[in-house]
RNA sequence: GGCGGGAUGCCCGAGUGGCCAAAGGGAGCGGCCUGUAAAGUCGCCGGCGAAUGCCUUCAGAGGUUCAAAUCCUCUUCCCGCCA
């Protein structure tokens, strides 16, 4: 085996990239100068598309720009399924109907992202649906129970005497079989479906096929800074996200993560990732610019540079100089609210979605939480000519204008 | 199939007859501070138009008791050991 140097080519599809397995074999296929099978499958299991998975995602686009082929598997089968990966409870199955919605919803957006050119979807229950028992036992025969085991997910709830659903184990099965149905060469994926990715290059080799090359990319932290993200732990950016609002979701980030999202999120050079992160280190003010250099880079790809750019003032105007957003929701007051001339304000807070509940709302109140037209309120109740038309606010960033 | 352990609020977890709307921690929320960061600090954290008041809550259904998260019976689910 020749070592030779890198094409230009290889470098760019595997920037960024944690594993490639095996290196050697990319290089080769790439080499016979036809365009590679692109596999990328995404469990349509919530509704959005968030920023983390819009790290394999570019990278599939990385791919389509080189001319070669995306093959997008939407797992519709698979997310009734439940993907365990670093998961340490079972998933909630979810059903036909709920997985159908997300994945209409998804598919719109995963489009801002990929190219129409090169791209095939699928949908797995294509060829998972109509298996029969014959066909689910040669599947299984292929694994054994210490080699699930090993999995570090598995074996930690194994240890930790939490259950372990048969159907679990068969997540990896299914995900390995999507590969042989659509005949991948490539699979992408997160880190943490290292494993999968590779039960699906052992059951190609058992099908008879060329056995796929694996490339897995960093895992993008959510906005917490500790788990991944995830839409089921709220520390998510949609990339759908309007632009102020993913501008003031990325400027909540812990500092720590600015490099991160500088080299997963944005499209900066190395010089720019190395100068952010260096920024962020170096706390006090230089680390929120550097934040917000990121974070209009995050929403000008998504969004433009003028939007960016506008997020950003937007931004200004609402926490440095402490003033309304442009847009503001209307809402009237709710009828049952009012009592002659006097407003029940915990009413309207709890009615209008600003609190959970009149509790939650009477708190917020006494806490000092709630502004109307700017001012302070703390007492419960307020003369109607007072809320009308005023503009209700809750915390730092919840408004609501009432109308008259 | 047998034996044993377990199921508590968003999560973890204490509580084994009244003092329990239920300790503690985490998460979350609000005030101050600030770079909508972190750290800090003060407060909140089941519901009900005020309550030392009422309602709903400790897997589910019944029962004992003046009184049950706590005791009894059955059911469901989880874990372990044995088969």
């Amino acid at each position: 085996m020749t070592a030779e140097a890198a094409s230009p080519e290889l470098e760019t599809l595997v920037r960024r990239a944690e594993h490639v397995i095996p290196r050697e074999d990319l290089a080769t296929r790439l080499e016979r100068g036809k365009p590679l099978r692109v596999k990328l499958g995404l469990d349509p299991t919530a509704a959005d598309v968030t920023l983390g998975w819009a790290v394999p995602l570019r990278k599939l686009r990385d791919f389509q720009d080189a001319g070669h082929l995306a093959v997008l598997i939407i797992g519709d089968f698979t997310a009734r399924v439940g993907d365990p990966s670093g998961k340490s409870e079972t998933r909630p199955q979810l059903t036909k109907e709920e997985v159908q919605g997300y994945a209409h919803s998804c598919l719109a957006s995963l489009m801002d992202i990929l190219s129409e050119d090169n791209l095939e979807v699928r949908y797995n229950s294509e060829w998972l649906e109509p298996m029969d028992m014959g066909d689910i036992l040669r599947l299984t025969a292929r694994y054994t129970v210490a080699q699930m085991l090993e999995r570090d997910d598995f074996s930690k709830r194994y240890r930790g005497n939490r259950p372990i659903s048969l159907v679990e184990f068969m997540y990896p099965l299914l995900q390995g079989y999507d590969s042989v149905a659509v005949a991948a060469d490539v699979e992408l994926g997160g880190t943490d479906q290292l494993f999968n990715l590779g039960v699906g290059r052992d059951l190609q080799r058992a099908y008879g096929q060329e056995p796929q090359v694996l490339m897995t990319l960093p895992l993008l932290e959510g906005l917490d800074g500790v788990q991944k993200m995830s839409q089921s732990l709220g520390n998510y950016v949609a990339i759908r996200e309007e632009p102020e609002v993913m501008f003031g979701q990325l400027m909540s980030m812990p500092d720590g993560l600015v490099g991160r999202y500088a080299l997963l999120a944005t499209d900066m050079t190395p010089d720019e990732i190395a100068e952010v992160e260096a920024a962020a280190r170096t706390g006090g003010p230089e680390a929120g610019r550097a934040k917000r250099r990121v974070a209009a880079r995050v929403v000008a790809i998504y969004h433009g540079r003028a939007a960016a750019l506008g997020a950003e003032a937007a931004f200004d105007r609402q926490f440095k100089d402490n003033q309304a957003p442009d847009e503001v929701p209307a809402a009237a007051i709710p009828p049952d609210a009012i009592d002659g001339v006097a407003v029940y304000l915990p009413r309207v807070l709890a009615e209008l979605g600003l609190a959970s509940s009149r509790g939650e709302a009477r708190r917020l109140l006494s806490q000092g939480g709630v502004r109307v037209n700017g001012e302070q309120v703390t007492g419960e109740e307020l003369p109607l000519d007072e809320v009308k038309g005023a503009l209700l606010q809750v915390g730092k960033r919840r408004f609501v204008r009432l109308t008259a």
